[in-house]
RNA sequence: GGCCCUAUCGUCUAGCCUGGUUAGGACACCACGCUUUCAAUGUGGGAACACGGGUUCGAAUCCCGUUGGGGCCA
């Protein structure tokens, strides 16, 4: 009858940096010990020294807090607890559950029956013994194995629900029997459906890109990632929400919701979803997170002190354009320095090169007659628009004819923002050069 | 190969427990509107209950089997 506080935790082997799959065990831990009142703990399982990664702690620990997923205890390293795993098999083998094997200690299982027992997702489930057999709990070298040691830590760190990879589900007899041996009570617990890449397998660490460090350095905004985490195996019943924050999602997570199939990782949505919360932020906030992503945004004094404003407004300018931060360089290049192009992309529809030219003279001349205060995007497209003959598109003699030209000799690019923002950034004196230059191409 | 898990649009999924829906949403895709282009945005569209048996007046939903997919062990 007794009612102990929720203690969850996420136990990652250092064996490289932290991937998709593993932020969202730790985050569905974290949800569940935070709507429960209860507390998340870090463990690091670093036993199997040969395949320890360096920095893969560190990447670990700055990814999660990157996230917010605040552990309340930890980290706690098994490499400092080598002792008492030694103490457990000594235990094991005093009361005849395990035996010694050539230096290492092997638990016995008995053959007999069938273990059951629920789990919180998948309901009951029941496993032949005669599939297990005995196993290595500790290596000949000292070190306990993964059977052993996530166990015992469990057990000591009085952990209530083990929230892990459907992986271990064909295990579950030999810790049950572990659990038996030792006399100690049974977590409950809930196995989550792994994540699967596009060919139905197993998302592996070593496919790339799977690691979250990767989706943060091209541009992916962490809630955006977190969000689209948490989406894959779990989505709340009766509800047809998709947008969570961390402390949403500590509200309306349930572990019984949690989907018992795998799921695919597919990065579109995901693309979709960073372009969601591209489009929420402020242009002054992405300016900020945009910073890393070209020596351009760094520092103002490559576009001349004074200017923070307009790198605002460029961003601004992309922003519902934007899928990621990475983008963000390629397509505003054309502020920074003079556009390159082929003179073919200057051409609208099936427009004469004379006409082009033409066309060009025209944006020329307008733009030499105003004034360099009334170069406000508005004021533009009102001038430019008239002398167009404000014509609806698809008519003859359309705008088209007009801006098209102009839009290509300003950027370079076949797609892009429209003219009058752009100009109202770029100014009166680049505009017209960059016109110009237009019309020498044609020459 | 043995064991275990699993199965709704291309993808993520709601619905399943407590049988009766035009099987819902989102992403992606297509069309249209807006529009100088590309986006964003609005409207509309195509798109799924793996298969076979039962039970039942009636099955995506309950039962059995098959097949597919995945995992673990070897």
């Amino acid at each position: 009858m007794k009612q102990s506080q929720v203690r969850t935790r996420f136990a990652p082997s250092p064996t490289g940096f932290l991937h998709v799959g593993g932020l969202r065990t730790a985050l569905y831990n974290y949800l569940f010990a935070k709507q429960n009142g209860g507390l998340f703990i870090l463990r690091i399982e670093d036993t199997d020294r040969a395949r320890l990664v360096e920095g893969a702690e560190q990447n670990i620990l700055e990814t999660l807090r990157i996230f917010g997923l605040d552990f309340d205890e930890g980290p706690i390293r098994q490499s400092d607890n080598l002792e008492r795993y030694r103490q457990c098999a000594k235990e094991l083998v005093a009361e005849g559950a395990a035996y010694g094997d050539n230096g290492a200690i092997r638990f016995r299982i008995i053959e007999d029956g069938a273990t059951k027992f629920t789990d919180i997702i998948h309901g009951e489930i029941e496993i032949k013994n005669k599939t297990q057999e005995d196993f290595i709990i500790l290596k000949s070298d000292g070190f306990p194995t993964y059977n052993l040691a996530h166990l015992v830590d469990d057990h000591d760190m009085a952990i209530t629900h083990v929230i892990r990879g459907d992986e271990f589900i064909s295990s579950m007899p030999k810790y049950i029997a572990l659990h038996k041996a030792f006399g100690w009570e049974l977590p409950q617990y809930a196995h989550l459906p792994l994540l699967l890449n596009k060919n139905r397998a197993k998302l592996s660490k070593r496919e790339g890109d799977t690691a979250v460090k990767d989706f943060l350095d091209d541009g992916y905004l962490k809630e955006a990632i977190l969000n689209f985490v948490a989406l894959l195996g779990w989505h709340p019943s009766k509800s047809d929400r998709e947008i969570f924050s961390l402390e949403d999602l500590i509200k309306a997570f349930k572990l019984e919701d949690v989907q018992k199939a795998g799921a695919i990782f597919d990065m579109t949505k995901l693309d979709w979803m960073n372009g969601e919360y591209i489009r929420r932020k402020s242009p002054r906030e992405l300016l900020e997170l945009a910073k890393p992503y070209s020596p351009t945004w760094v520092s103002d004094t490559q576009v001349g002190v004074g200017h923070h404003l307009d790198l605002e407004k460029i961003i601004a300018l992309e922003q519902p354009r934007l899928k990621k931060l990475s983008e963000l360089p390629g397509r505003t290049d054309y502020f920074f320095k003079e556009p390159e192009y082929d003179a073919v992309l200057l051409k609208w529809k099936q427009i004469s090169d004379a006409e082009i030219k033409k066309s060009l003279e025209t944006s020329k001349q307008i733009l030499k007659s105003i004034s360099d205060k009334n170069f406000g995007k508005e004021n533009l497209e009102k001038i430019f628009l008239e002398k167009a003959g404000n014509l609806p598109a698809g008519k003859a003699g359309d705008r088209g004819e007009l801006l098209w030209p102009l839009r290509v000799a300003l950027t370079g690019k076949k797609a892009s923002p429209g003219p009058f923002e752009i100009m109202e950034i770029l100014g009166q004196k680049k505009a017209i050069s960059r016109v110009e230059s237009a019309i020498s191409m044609l020459k």
